[in-house]
Formats: structure tokens, C-alpha cells, sequence
DNA sequence: CGTCTTTTTGAATACTGTCAATTTAAGTGG
DNA sequence: CCACTTAAATTGACAGTATTCAAAAAGACG
């Protein structure tokens, strides 16, 4: 129960012009404006500027709740929007050829996903909740017609991928040239900065993930996912209950990945 | 020598209006038009129309030389151009806190580099020449600006951007899920691709990292390649002498990894 | 021709994966 | 509400794979 007080603030994140009733959502999806959201410092950081916002605000962005364990698109779908986490947590993943999961991403409150699908029209990955949550449905169609009549809004769209790209770069830094304990820790400190960054505790939080997830997208084993929990727990660097974490000593799991001996 | 037959046809690409010598180019650079480009097919495959090339052809892009070892952009140096490899063959890296280089992508001709700069305004990893190489420099503000005025030509750059995630996801999958052997098939069977989408022999090629820098982009060490090359080789396989690769049996590299046990 | 780099190979070690058993938590249905 | 089933997580023992250290051979280059 102790992760409903990190759920709290989440939770709390209410449009101003439509505070309509979950029950209402469902059936008559909420339209959201940019310029109002709580999220709009996480979600569009790139140098927009006010007038930048106002024009997104035209496109009134549809919201959609996406129960826990269900898909907000798959693999292989047709490809036509973009999607901002509003709250909950998501996975990215794509199948393998020999039926297994491969986890590609997480994605928090204010994250994008979809933008893989702009290459071939059709979505790379799927993405599944894993928790209760609710996006905001962008329609590509209509954000490169806004685009198209202000270059400052291409600009953002185009630093949203690349930054994309960036992030996958240090992703596969951390899978070529890490072991289990380094790469469970940068997970973790990079988890525990983006927690602080939405205003929760970056020493203490839930998992959303299982051991699993968590090993498909470092590259490890869930069993040695496990063990290394416990390896950091009996070193005081953590304390682990299950999906409930508590980083005792950040500077310690940092230097277990900056003090690379091998 | 045997690596003079395979970069023949690479030699033979020159701009049709400009039919400059290599010591004009490096005095008053080349400039050089799309629509007269032998690569313009692998460069930009993403649905141009030939309205779309004549408006990219409006900038003649400028011709650069970067000799073998040498850097054609660093790790935080500003970002103003993406570069269109013309000739030659370019590796992507960044150097780790600890000092080492991890490899994050081989660039052939018609390939884009450069696009993870679009980020932060700053190169994000370096691009070396692992031989004598050409490109082509796109000034991303001209880009740009041409984007603005046609979206159709925003949607190329977009398109290409997304296809960059959608490579460094298979990477990642690479990364995350198979052992040795499978990587270095599936490394091999990649290059053999795009040896024969730019015309060469998919079963005999050069290659032109070394065996440290394959395998830091793999994500093993250098001696396990060499180990694995070996092993290929004993299994019939491959005929490996050096950086000289006779691929014998495709289909068996295929189901190295796609036969997969573990 | 000597030096430096790259590549190959061997032997020992370390790490991660595999298999299996147990515990705990979370649902499900009577 | 409780027994039952299912899923998730932990832990141990062992096997298998990749890394490390070391040495030697083969080119590359000035």
C-alpha cells in the first residue's frame, strides 16, 4: 500500500477547462490543452516558445485511459499518432522472431512514444500499460500541418526524435560495455532522476516493472536481475521489498558503474 | 589488393556536372546535385517525388574529403550539418567516462549521419573515416527551411530520423538477446545487405573495422570476434583471412540465429 | 628492416544463464 | 471468507559462455 502516496500526486493531475469524471472519459474521450497541462515542462522542453504552445493548442489533443496490462497499440498497427504519457507508466516491446519479448523502453508521465512508427507508417514496437494510464493521443497528420506553417514547431518534433536517438545511443553503451551491477544501476539512477524530475522521491519508489521487463531491457536474466537486487541490498547500497526500492547510498551505486575495473 | 576490386565501383561515382579532380576538391569544394546523384536511390528512399529532389537540389550540397582515420565530426562539436556518405566507409562512436570508445555504427554510401546531433544542437558521438571517404554536408538550417515550405520534404527528414530509432532498436535486440555467434551472424548477414543494395557481392566483401571495433559495437571483446570467426570458419560457414570475408553458407548463418536454444 | 598494430590462439578465471525448489503475493471461484 | 490456482520473486547448485591474461604470428608502415 505504501506505493498509493507515490501514486498521489499522479493522480491528482487534472485538466483545468474539463474537469470531467473518469466515467465521462471513457465514452466522451477529454480533449487537452498543451498550454494547460501540468506536464507541458516534462513534455515539450525543447525551447518552445509561448506562441509555439498556443498553436499545439489549436489541435486540442484527445485523451485515452489505457487499463493496466493492455496494449495502446501494437506492433504492425497502422501507424497515425503519437502518444504523451499523462500518468502511469508504459512499456515499450517488440517480438521476436522465436516468440519472445524484448523490452525496448519505459515510459513515465510527460514521455512520448510512437515516434518509431513515422518511418515506415506503421508502429515498430508496442506499447503496453503496466499500470492504469492515460496519453494523450497526438495525430501526426495534423502536428506536421502545424508544423509545415511554423518551422519553430518542426524544430521541436525533429529534437523529440533526435533526442530518441540519443537516449537509444546510451542504452546501447550500457548493453555494450556493462555487467549486471552496472547496468542495474544506472537503471535504477536513471529511474530515480526521472521520479524526482515529475516531483517524487528519487530515494524511494515502486516499480512498475517485473524482474523480467527490467532483465529483457538490460539484457539479463530475471534470476540475475534478482540476485543483483539483493547483491546491492547486502552491500547497503539498497533496500529492496519486492517492487518497493529505497536507494540508501546514490553515490555508491554510482561509482558501482563509474569505477569500472573490467 | 584484393580490396581494389571492391571499392572500384564506389571510385567510378562522379557528379555529372562537375567533373572535378580530387585536388580541386580540396581547394574549392564540389558542390554536388541530388537529382544527378548515383546514390540518390539509397540516400533517400523514403518516398521523394521529383518535385521534391529539385527543391533538395536548390542547396548543392557541399562536397567534403575526410581521409582514413580522421574525424569528419567530434562528440560536442556544435551541429550544423548532417552528412550524406558519398564514398568510403565511416564508423559512429562515443567515448565512455572511463576513456574506451564504444562504437555505435558503421556508415556506408548512401547512409545519414549526424541526425543525433539535432538533440541538444551538439554532436552526440564522432564520426571517424575508417577509409578514405567522401560525403555529402547538409546544412540543417537550410534543411529546414526548405522543409517549412514543403512538407513533403519534412516528412523525408522525419521519416529518416524514425528510421535511425527503428535501426537502434534492432540493435538493441541484438544486444539484449543473443550470444556471440549470433551477433556476428547477424552483423554479417546486415553488411552482406547493404553490400548488395550498393551493388557489390553479398558474399564476398572487405571489411573495414577491426576486429576491436566489431566488437565493441557488438558488445563482446575483440578476441572473442576473432574466437567466433574461427568458429564460423571451422563450421564451414565462412572463409575468413583477416578483413577478407567469403560468406559460404548464408543460410546457415541465417539459422545461427534464428534457431535460437538458449 | 625494425617497430607498431592487428589478429589469432591457449589456459584459467569470472560471470551469467539454466534448472529446480521454495516462498510470497495476487487473483479466482466456491 | 477461504481454499485453490496462477504468477512473481528469491535462492542454490551447476553448466556454459565470454573475459582476462599471455604469447606468438602476421601484416602495415615509416
Amino acid at each position: 500500500m505504501s506505493s498509493a502516496t507515490l501514486e498521489a500526486p499522479v493522480r491528482a493531475i487534472r485538466i483545468a477547462p474539463c474537469p470531467a469524471t473518469a466515467q465521462m472519459a471513457a465514452v466522451t474521450p477529454l480533449k487537452t490543452a498543451c498550454s494547460s497541462c501540468h506536464l507541458r515542462d516534462l513534455c515539450l522542453p525543447c525551447g518552445m516558445t509561448g506562441s509555439d504552445v498556443e498553436r499545439l493548442d489549436s489541435l486540442m489533443f484527445t485523451r485515452r485511459r489505457v487499463k493496466a496490462g493492455q496494449a495502446l497499440y501494437h506492433e504492425g498497427d497502422r501507424f497515425a499518432y503519437m502518444y504523451a504519457v499523462r500518468s502511469g507508466t508504459f512499456k515499450s516491446s517488440l517480438t521476436l522472431v522465436d516468440g519472445r519479448e524484448q523490452v525496448s523502453g519505459f515510459h513515465m508521465a510527460g514521455e512520448l512514444m510512437g515516434l518509431d512508427g513515422v518511418a515506415h507508417g506503421t508502429h515498430a514496437s508496442s506499447a503496453t500499460a503496466l499500470e492504469d494510464t492515460e496519453v494523450c493521443a497526438i495525430p501526426y497528420a495534423h502536428l506536421t500541418e502545424v508544423a509545415a506553417a511554423n518551422s519553430g514547431m518542426q524544430h521541436v518534433v525533429s529534437r523529440l526524435m533526435s533526442r530518441e536517438i540519443v537516449r537509444e545511443h546510451s542504452l546501447m553503451m550500457l548493453l555494450g560495455s556493462m555487467n549486471a551491477e552496472e547496468r542495474l544501476a544506472a537503471f535504477l539512477l536513471n529511474l530515480a532522476q526521472r521520479m524526482k524530475a515529475r516531483g517524487y522521491s528519487s530515494s524511494e519508489f515502486h516499480l512498475r516493472m517485473s524482474r523480467q521487463e527490467i532483465g529483457s531491457y538490460l539484457g539479463m536474466k530475471l534470476e540475475t536481475v534478482s540476485r543483483t537486487f539483493s547483491a546491492f541490498q547486502q552491500q547497503g547500497l539498497l533496500e529492496v521489498d519486492k517492487r518497493h526500492i529505497r536507494i540508501i547510498d546514490p553515490a555508491g551505486l554510482t561509482r558501482s558503474f563509474e569505477t569500472r575495473l573490467h
